[in-house]
DNA sequence: TTGAAAGCGCTACCAT
DNA sequence: ATGGTAGCGCTTTCAA
């Protein structure tokens, strides 16, 4: 099982080994039918490369890695593809792990990585003496922070919505998201609704805001239901996430009410298959791919220029129209 | 940005390196204190093991890569979840990949990784002449196989599912699952059904088996509104996969009709979430845990016995009873 | 144009 | 119990 080393190969051809090295790597400083015999017997003997040892020398791995903890969600799973198709324009490639954050981040350090991109808000201080630049993706928090972070202008987004469906006319409007869980995200959304609703004047009714207890298309289903029990009826939704709007949808169509002439509906997450849903809806969020290419671009330039700075970045939604959302008759 | 290594630690220990190097390695060739004293001072300056010089002269890494070109699906979410927590009960770890299949070889093995473990059926031979073991979770084609395939006998699930639904006395059944696309899981399913209803001398009738064209939820919600329109109803559904059998349930329940005592139905896929949809599904499958631990300790025998010896591993299916099937009345 | 040798970070052996 | 050192396979100066 021993391999082929570049040394079998300077004792076969007859020159020494950082010759081989050398036309092995294309150098023009080997005569030209030297390196051709050279390529020829490394091809003949079935030499490969050990990369461990060029990763000792060289010390750049060209990798990213992404620490993902949670598999799920639809939407990241597109993110996730996103940024890999992303990175793969420039000569990095990039790893995932699915570990907690502590353990992935040990496992890249000893990868080399070039860079880590994290999606989650919860990370520790104990990473500071990382030597490694990080990018983190997620809700820039108030308190000191230890890396930079993408982030989405939650608030913003929900300042769009409500703007949208108030100049449609809209007064009354529910809003149906996960409140259950200790979720920078989760909470951002309902937040950044509550504001915008304030900034128009227009009520928060307590029976239009519901909580989904979950993410799952499912939860948005049952809390649609609870939703149209109510005595006093919204004429407009904002639903919380796309799997989330996906039991929006099958809930208010089992109702026999019409989107969007009985009852508009417009969704967070700014994603491509919004377009294939039951009923495509109106979306409010950042360009998914713009998402990603900003990830990948901040985090290259990171590690390139070794920076050390801290910025927070927010970047901008944006609504897309579909005929789920009309004017008030 | 130069990371920490032992002789840094040494410096600062006042040790020799190579004490350090026996000290982390909790070899007993070193006094208590010292080895408590260096172990601080590593922990303090932020050391990890570089792989790469480790990889050089153990030959290894311990970790295993895990190839899976199409991040989406929920039941394989769970799988890749239950894969990284099994591998953490043993000395190694797992690294993820997104990408197509050959370019994620080729990232693992710049990383050297002691395995990999693919979620792909359609792996070209070109990966011959890899000197890294190669675990594939799929199922097993008939011509010659290039690499040990895990896989799960699809056939014998349905047979089981139809057997239990004929012991019932069900005998009008029908089939929702995705027909349309060249994938040799969803092509396993269908045929395992029609094989098992012909062994069983029930009729597999055309208007009982319903193309989703998709795999997900909403595509198993359309494809039983179709199924509901015919004029001969069936008595049994076998959903083929956890999110089309989710929209099931709904397009059903939407005609009021009651599951089990109007219609039994019964879901391919074995995973604990089963438990928690809308009515808690009958399902057969290979449980996911038993996957995860097959797949594991397949692809760890592999790595150390160094065999080179190509098997292909049928693992069984079990049903698990809820109270979504009931005998005829 | 080629070769010699240092060194990447680590383990393991031998010497002290 | 600790230190010294060879060597894993490779790239990259520097010397010839």
């Amino acid at each position: 099982m021993m391999s082929v080393t570049i040394k079998d190969i300077a004792n076969i051809a007859g020159v020494s080994y950082s010759t081989v090295s050398k036309a092995l790597n294309d150098s023009p400083l080997v005569k030209h039918e030297t390196k051709k015999k050279i390529v020829r017997i490394a091809k003949e003997m079935g030499y490969t490369p050990n990369y461990a040892a060029q990763k000792l020398v060289l010390k750049q791995t060209k990798v990213i890695g992404l620490i993902w903890p949670t598999v799920e969600r639809a939407v990241l799973s597109t993110l996730v593809t996103k940024i890999s198709q992303e990175i793969h324009k420039t000569p990095y490639s990039m790893i995932l792990s699915v570990d907690p954050v502590q353990q992935s981040i040990e496992t890249f350090r000893r990868f080399q990585v070039d860079g880590m991109i994290i999606f989650e808000e919860n990370i520790d201080e104990t990473i500071d003496n990382l030597r490694i630049p990080i990018l983190s993706y997620g809700v820039a928090k108030d308190r000191i922070l230890h890396y930079p972070v993408i982030d989405a202008n939650h608030e913003e987004a929900m300042y769009q919505a409500i703007s949208h469906l108030h100049q449609l006319g809209h007064q009354r409007i529910a809003y149906i998201g996960d409140l259950s869980r200790n979720d920078a995200l989760q909470k951002a959304k309902i937040n950044g609704f509550i504001k915008a609703m304030h900034a128009y004047g227009l009520p928060v009714h307590h029976d239009w805001v519901i909580d989904t207890h979950g993410l799952d298309w499912y939860d948005g289903y049952t809390a649609t239901n609870k939703l149209l029990t109510k005595t006093l009826q919204p004429t407009a939704i904002v639903g919380g996430s796309y799997d989330i709007s996906g039991g929006i949808i099958r809930a208010v169509k089992e109702r026999n009410l019409q989107i969007p002439d009985d009852i508009s509906i417009i969704s967070y997450d700014n994603v491509p298959q919004m377009n294939n849903m039951e009923v495509p809806l109106t979306c409010i969020g950042v360009p998914i791919d713009e998402l990603a290419t900003e990830i990948v671009n901040a985090m290259i330039k990171i590690i390139e220029n070794n920076q050390e700075e801290i910025f927070v970045k927010k970047m901008t939604p944006v609504l897309v129209k579909r005929n789920s959302t009309i004017a008030i008759k």
